[in-house]
DNA sequence: TCAATATTTCAAAAAATATTGAATTATTCT
DNA sequence: AGAATAATTCAATATTTTTTGAAATATTGA
């Protein structure tokens, strides 16, 4: 991931009508949501709701699919874990003892954060 | 974690230079950076880097401390993997099958998930 | 105490985002 | 084909966030 992408994620997530989506979005599963399902959840128009909708899709957070005359909507949650994966990597000036003590601090997140393989972006990484 | 937190935390990194300054006290660890260096690494002028680590400071990302005539600023990771957490809580629509499905796009992030233990927020879980 | 350094606060201007309602596109149903 | 429904695009307005430079605060060192 780079940081062009994982910046348009954190954009994408800073909205709480965003977030609303999202959530809903990942509680729903596989089946999704069709747009009007998620505007009249969380109430909000649907000229809005496909705005913030276009920011969630641009991000990449969820994807559509048509399905009539409706727009099926759905999270994409991996893509959420490999931004943390982003923003972690390099951790800690190198040192792995003292990346380990901040792990603990999160004791269910301690699994993910990875010891000291991190990521493998290429010397166009910013 | 309750959505206002998570709100304020996505708000935090939804900017390139918070994003920036984030990253870069991840990377520096223990000793974190003091204001002017990060301005200096970062080309930012000191009044705008203020505001900017304001904000991360307001969404409990970073801490400061008091050294004398600097501040020392240090990344606050493991709210990061809180952050995470709640977003994919009640994930799958109560589906752990699902969910393990989805989980299996992160072959990192894996065993970060939780199986469906989940949040442990309260009634005032927004 | 005085000058220099580090950082923050404040107020104004500039830029980016969000919201609204009308109009448009596309699909279904009769 | 024509009416109804689902959702998006567009243009205008409102709101929020970011940036800038000057001034203020606090600490250090001469």
């Amino acid at each position: 991931m780079q940081k062009a992408a994982a910046l348009r994620i954190f954009e994408a997530l800073s909205s709480g009508v965003r977030l609303d989506v999202f959530r809903l979005l990942v509680q729903a599963g596989k089946p999704g949501r069709v747009a009007g399902e998620i505007a009249t959840a969380l109430d909000v128009s649907p000229t809005n709701l496909s705005f913030h909708l276009k920011g969630l899709l641009a991000a990449g957070l969820v994807s559509v699919e048509q399905e009539g005359r409706f727009q099926r909507y759905r999270a994409n949650i991996p893509l959420m874990l490999e931004t943390i994966a982003y923003l972690t990597a390099h951790c800690c000036g190198g040192d792995p003892d003292e990346c380990a003590r901040l792990r603990g601090h999160a004791p269910d997140a301690a699994a993910f954060l990875p010891p000291l393989a991190h990521d493998a972006a290429g010397p166009g990484d910013q």
